[in-house]
DNA sequence: CGTAGTCGATTACGTGTGTAAACGATGGAG
DNA sequence: CTCCATCGTTTACACACGTAATCGACTACG
C-alpha cells in the first residue's frame, strides 16, 4: 500500500505565479523564442532584467510549463500548456472561490461594478444568443 | 515634502492571501465573532488548528482588513472590508490580467467551457434585460 | 589562439504564506 | 489563594516568489 498520500506522478498542474504568468503570455503571444526575446518584450514594461526573466523561464521549466528545445548554443522555449487551459483553470479557481462555483453572480457584480460596456453587452447578447440555438 | 515617493498613508489595500480569505468568508458569514468560533467554521474543512486561525486573524488585522472588539477577556472580530469590495477588486484583478479587462471574453470563456448552467444564462438574460432598461 | 560576449545553471536574499508551537497574562473553579 | 484553561502575542520554520548577481562553458571575432 503507498503510504503516500499525495500522488507523486506529474500531473498536478502546478501553481504559475504572477511574474511567470508575464512570461507565459510572451510565449503564447510567439514562440519558440530565446530567452532575449522573451526579456524584450516584457523586460521593459515590467522594469526587470534579463537576469529575471532566465530565472522566471527555469522555473517554468521546472514546472513542465515551458518546453525548450535547443537551438546552437541557446534554447528556444514554447509554452507546454495552452492559454485556453490556463485561463480556464484560473477563470474557475477564481469563480469557486468567490461565486460558490456560479457564473451568474460574477456577471451580476460586473454588471453592478460597472465593468461592462456597451460592447460587452452587446457581445453577450450575441453569445447568448447562440446559446440558445 | 515628503520625500517618500510612495504614499505612506494607509490607503494601500494590502492583499489578502488564499488562507486568510477563508478566514474572511467566515467573518462575512457572521460577525463578530471570537477566534474560536472562526475555528469552528474553517479549521474542519480546511484542516487548521486554532493556532493556525490565530495567526491569520492577526496578519489579517495588521493588514486592516479585520476590526477587533474588546469582549471581556478576548476579542471578537469583524470584516473591515466588504465582501463586496473583496470581490470586486480581485473578479477586476482577473479580468484584467487574462482577458485584457473585456468582460465579454471571459464570458465567452465561460460559455464555452461548459461552465453556465441553464440557471446561469437565464439569470444573466434577466441581468442583461435589466441593464438595458 | 586568446579573449570578450553570451547562454543556461547555480546561488542569493528579502518578503509573503501556510502552518503551528511556545509564552505570558488573566479569569474562573475549587 | 492556587491552579488550570484559554486568550492574544511572539517566535518558528519551510517553501514560494520577486528580483537579481555570479559562474562555468562555449563561441565568434580579431
Amino acid at each position: 500500500m503507498a503510504e503516500e498520500p499525495d500522488t507523486p506522478n506529474e500531473n498536478s498542474p502546478e501553481r504559475i505565479s504572477d511574474a511567470e504568468h508575464a512570461v507565459m503570455e510572451a510565449l503564447w503571444e510567439r514562440s519558440p523564442i530565446t530567452a532575449a526575446d522573451v526579456c524584450e518584450r516584457v523586460c521593459g514594461p515590467r522594469g526587470w532584467s534579463l537576469a529575471t526573466v532566465k530565472t522566471l523561464l527555469s522555473r517554468l521549466v521546472a514546472k513542465q510549463a515551458v518546453a525548450t528545445e535547443p537551438d546552437g548554443k541557446r534554447f528556444l522555449y514554447s509554452p507546454r500548456i495552452a492559454r485556453e487551459a490556463y485561463v480556464g483553470t484560473e477563470s474557475r479557481r477564481l469563480v469557486d472561490r468567490l461565486f460558490g462555483g456560479r457564473a451568474a453572480p460574477l456577471f451580476a457584480h460586473l454588471a453592478e461594478a460597472d465593468a461592462l460596456t456597451e460592447d460587452d453587452i452587446a457581445e453577450i447578447e450575441a453569445l447568448l444568443k447562440e446559446l440558445r440555438s
